[in-house]
DNA sequence: TCTGGGGTCCTAGGACCC
DNA sequence: TCTGGGGTCCTAGGACCC
């Protein structure tokens, strides 16, 4: 397995653009830090510290603002690599991805050599450093990319697993933060090797029985999760920060409604739609709070969902209205396909004396009996948004 | 350290079903 | 009138990741 891994992205695409922003301290920042150079992480500048933090612990930094365009472009540069790589590609993040390569021994070369050619190939043809990390497992392999940056290559034998794995800190295995590295240590378990000796009961309980099973699992080498090539994203969502002043309900619903806007334009854009729609509030004290609700069908028009989503904040408005709002978010979960381009349809024609209710329930009566009930799903999904462009001709 | 924007997975209780 | 055993889906919250 490869774990390929971009170097401090956002940050690395900046200087790429920019020469005057090579060789010093810089970051990628909008109120806090998104990512940072080298140069910057050495003086303390490190992702989710405020820019004002930041500015402190090194007045000579330079901080641009994100161009999420710029690396939406370059992510699909590198994974376009990727997939030249091999085709069996699993994407983490718009930064990262797991290779395996395992069937590509007599074909291509030994791992070690591939994973060298993608961190040429993507220094060549798309200009950023990667690392790369090269293992047995996918465990493994994301530990030796962490290892090894930046810019580096770490390999991973099977004969030196445990001597790489037991010395590393608890923090380092994946699904370990703040949290959990706290009640660890609380009960004396500091390395992976100390959680490696721990039993899987005493773990559960202290961590809870899913998390305990997969750290007991990872600490002792036991990961055989083969890579995804078919994972798609479970939900698609927006948010954005208020700041600290007073909101009125009026600002805030506007706030919402642009939010659930976006939100169905990029559901639409990927084809997809979705049943649950979940609001998101931070307070003051950055404590938050959820509501969710569930659609019988699948829909990406912007009015129902920004209705659904208007709705589940009147709910909760009277009870958080002074506790000060400082996020909103909005996102849609249980996603389906709605089909794109190449798909079948329907056309109809219609006359001018009919209500477009009208005009809509006779088209889904159309998709019916043409296609089945399933496919009301994507009707209704596109139908009834005003964002669609749905002419209907004279005759 | 007074804090952005985009996600994933797990847990636990309740409603509901056979 | 009181009751077993097995299951699904929904909701809210929490931990974690990049």
């Amino acid at each position: 397995m490869l774990h390929a891994d971009l170097d401090s992205f956002y940050a690395s695409v900046e200087q790429r653009d920019d020469p005057a922003l090579r060789g010093r301290p810089m970051a990628v920042g909008a109120g806090v830090i998104l990512a940072s150079s080298y140069d910057a992480k050495r003086l303390g500048v490190r992702t989710a510290i405020s820019v004002q933090t930041a500015r402190r612990l090194c007045p000579q930094l330079v901080v641009v603002p994100p161009r999420f365009a710029a690396y939406t472009e370059a992510s699909r540069a590198v994974f376009d690599i990727f997939r030249d790589t091999t085709p069996l590609v699993e994407g983490i993040s718009i930064d990262e991805a797991f290779l395996d390569v395992s069937g590509l021994r007599r074909l291509v070369g030994e791992p070690v050599t591939i994973a060298r050619r993608v961190r040429e190939r993507v220094a060549d043809e798309v200009g950023l450093p990667i690392t790369v990390g090269v293992a047995r497992t996918k465990f493994l392999a994301k530990v030796a990319s962490a290892v090894a940056k930046p810019d580096g290559l770490l390999v991973v034998e099977p004969a030196d697993e445990s001597a790489f794995l037991h010395p590393l800190p608890v923090e380092r295995l994946w699904g370990v933060g703040k949290v959990t590295t706290a009640k660890l240590n609380d009960r004396g378990v500091f390395t992976v090797g100390d959680l490696a000796a721990l039993d899987v009961d005493a773990l559960s309980a202290l961590v809870g029985g899913a998390v305990g099973r997969h750290l007991h699992a990872l600490a002792n080498n036991d990961d055989p999760r083969p890579v995804d090539v078919g994972r798609r994203r479970a939900s698609i969502g927006a948010q954005q920060a208020l700041g600290r002043r007073h909101r009125s309900r009026a600002e805030v619903l506007a706030v919402l409604r642009r939010l659930v806007d976006r939100v169905a334009g990029r559901m639409r854009a990927a084809n997809r739609a979705g049943v649950t729609v979940v609001l998101r509030v931070r307070f003051a004290d950055f404590t938050r709070s959820t509501r969710s609700h569930t659609l019988p069908t699948a829909t990406a028009s912007t009015a129902t969902l920004q209705a659904t989503a208007v709705a589940l904040f009147e709910g909760i408005w009277p009870s958080i209205e002074d506790c000060g709002i400082t996020l909103l978010g909005v996102s849609v979960g249980n996603l389906v396909d709605v089909g794109g381009e190449g798909d079948d349809g329907v056309q109809l024609a219609l006359n001018f004396e009919r209500s477009e209710a009208e005009a809509l329930d006779t088209v889904i009566d159309a998709v019916r009996d043409r296609f089945g009930g399933a496919a009301l799903t994507r009707a209704a999904a596109i139908g009834v948004d005003p964002g669609i462009e749905m002419p209907l001709l004279p005759d």
